[in-house]
DNA sequence: GCAATATTCGGGATAACTTCCCGACCCATG
DNA sequence: CATGGGTCGGGAAGTTATCCCGAATATTGC
């Protein structure tokens, strides 16, 4: 391991990203060899660069980290991808994992952490903050006993194309501009919505706004701002 | 001005403090001489160091970042204050100027802009982001004492019962039920509804629900139980 | 007080959306 | 290759939203 690994950081704030370059610049292991500040402009990096690493931020404003991360997982296996993220909810971190990440910081982390992390994760080590880890693990045992299963158990019966369309609507998009986004005529979006209404015994948008924000689908902590 | 300026960072993002320094470090007129994660710490931190210069994350955990700027003007008249925030959004760049700050930058900017806003603080001159200014500071100018609270302000504009009826809307309540529920019709609360619609600039259910939740006219931490 | 203005209430007409039911197509499974 | 689930859409009827209007009642200003 002389080599230096490669790493492309994508995150949206410029300012954030050079905090990253400063840190990871401080261990001769790791180069960073490009940055993005966007979705696209990030998978195009990367598909170009084929680094080694890569350090996403889960919020990104064209596409969601989550998203991107299932992309490059696809396209390059070989890189690695360490989700950098604010929230530390555990549908954020069960999902960046899910889609691929092989390691999940919260930026409220010590820099020396996130150098940990991106050493375990070029070692193809999984890792995790251990700053959430322990309120996560504990969700994790709650939830198996908690009513909070059958929610997500009636989620779980929802086909991926209606999950799709419920967290679009539930993010405020119309009917219409869902359709548009999937490709497809509001009318379907309507039969879609009106057979997640009656999987999940729902009877209003908002019902489903509610839904879907205890589900942690959305961040309803980001109306606040 | 041989001397270098003393620069104070509060945020609770360490990876942030850290591209901050950074930045700041390139300066040789800026020296950080302290950081703190919290407002609390950050404020007994200013107060024993008399720093020239306090930078300020708008959003902090245990205490805004515009209370701290209120707080920290009140006693140190002489430090200046450079507000940093995740938002360009017109009502927190006028809250902070109206607190106290000297200066204001997105997240987003280029680390150049961060050093320009730092030196025109230090000499006193007011500063704000240029990727926000003119229409925001064209309306600043336009209403100076509204632009404070202006969501505030705008729903002030709304009728008594039309608040009435927004907050019932935003509850979860249809139409129907809101109408049963103040015994008048459904038309009349269609009609409330599309003023309100109309005078806070929304266009659907959705939004009025966001904006009820960041009015604090809805607690939406309940949905999460 | 009295006129001007705002507020509340509701109707009517049209556009938009929802709901329910239906069929077509793909594609995996047994 | 038949079956069943998923995806996609149409049609018709019902519901709701939108826009414009007027009337009764409060509120305000002179």
């Amino acid at each position: 391991m002389a080599e230096q690994k490669s790493i492309i950081i994508i995150d949206d704030h410029p300012l954030f990203r050079e905090g990253l370059k400063t840190i990871i610049g401080r261990d001769a292991r790791f180069k960073v060899v490009g940055e993005a500040g966007s979705g696209h402009e990030g998978l195009e990096m990367t598909k170009r660069l084929k680094p080694d690493l890569v350090v996403i931020d889960i919020s990104l404003p064209d596409k969601s980290g989550i998203q991107l991360t299932r992309d490059l997982r696809g396209l390059l296996s070989e890189t690695k991808i360490l989700v950098v993220s604010m929230h530390s909810k555990i549908d954020y971190i069960a999902e960046a994992f899910q889609a691929g990440a092989t390691g999940y910081v919260v930026k409220e982390s010590a820099s020396e952490r996130l150098l940990q992390a991106l050493k375990s994760v070029a070692k193809g080590d999984y890792y995790l903050d251990s700053s959430v880890s322990h309120a996560v693990v504990e969700n994790l045992m709650k939830s198996p006993l908690k009513a909070a299963k059958i929610t997500d158990a009636d989620y779980a019966t929802l086909t991926p194309r209606e999950q799709e369309v419920m967290r679009l609507q539930a993010e405020g998009l119309s009917s219409k501009a869902v359709a548009e986004k999937l490709f497809i005529s509001p009318k379907t979006v309507e039969n879609h919505r009106a057979n997640i209404m009656n999987k999940l015994g729902l009877h209003s948008t908002i019902e489903l706004v509610r839904y879907a924000a205890k589900l942690g689908l959305i961040d309803v902590d980001l109306w606040k701002d």
